[in-house]
DNA sequence: GCTTTGACCTTTA
DNA sequence: CTAAAGGCCAAAG
């Protein structure tokens, strides 16, 4: 876990997810779109199984469908959609998050 | 220092 | 429409 100071690219994706507010979940293809790397959005997800979970709020990142791929990164598979439904994010029958309703979108200033 | 491995996305067939 | 493969960058072995 990196300082929140350097410039890694782990610290870029840190920095993002934590600018996301609660009850918003975004996407790794738009983190990895957002530090211009469109097409490794791999190395997103990547970057936050080494993140700390107390330090980056790592639930409100899902996939592009919505699904909570890394549940079986948190201490429990639960724990994920638990985080979630407390923060008051909606999920559909198949356990995958709205993503029309809660797709939080970066702006240029957020970057900064 | 080369090989393997990812919490994925986009593009072809 | 579904299915497969490629791509991308960075750590750990």
């Amino acid at each position: 876990m990196p300082n929140p100071d350097d410039d890694t690219f782990f610290s870029r994706v840190y920095r993002l997810v934590r600018q996301i507010p609660p009850g918003r979940v975004t996407t790794y293809g738009m983190i990895a779109e957002m530090l211009g790397i469109r097409k490794s959005a791999r190395m997103v997800g990547w970057a936050l199984s080494s993140a700390d979970l107390s330090d980056v709020p790592a639930h409100r990142v899902v996939n592009r469908y919505g699904a909570l791929t890394g549940r079986l990164h948190f201490l429990t598979p639960e724990t994920m959609r638990e985080m979630l439904e407390s923060e008051g994010v909606a999920f559909r029958d198949d356990g995958t998050v709205d993503l029309e309703r809660h797709m939080y979108r970066f702006t240029s200033r957020s970057s900064s």
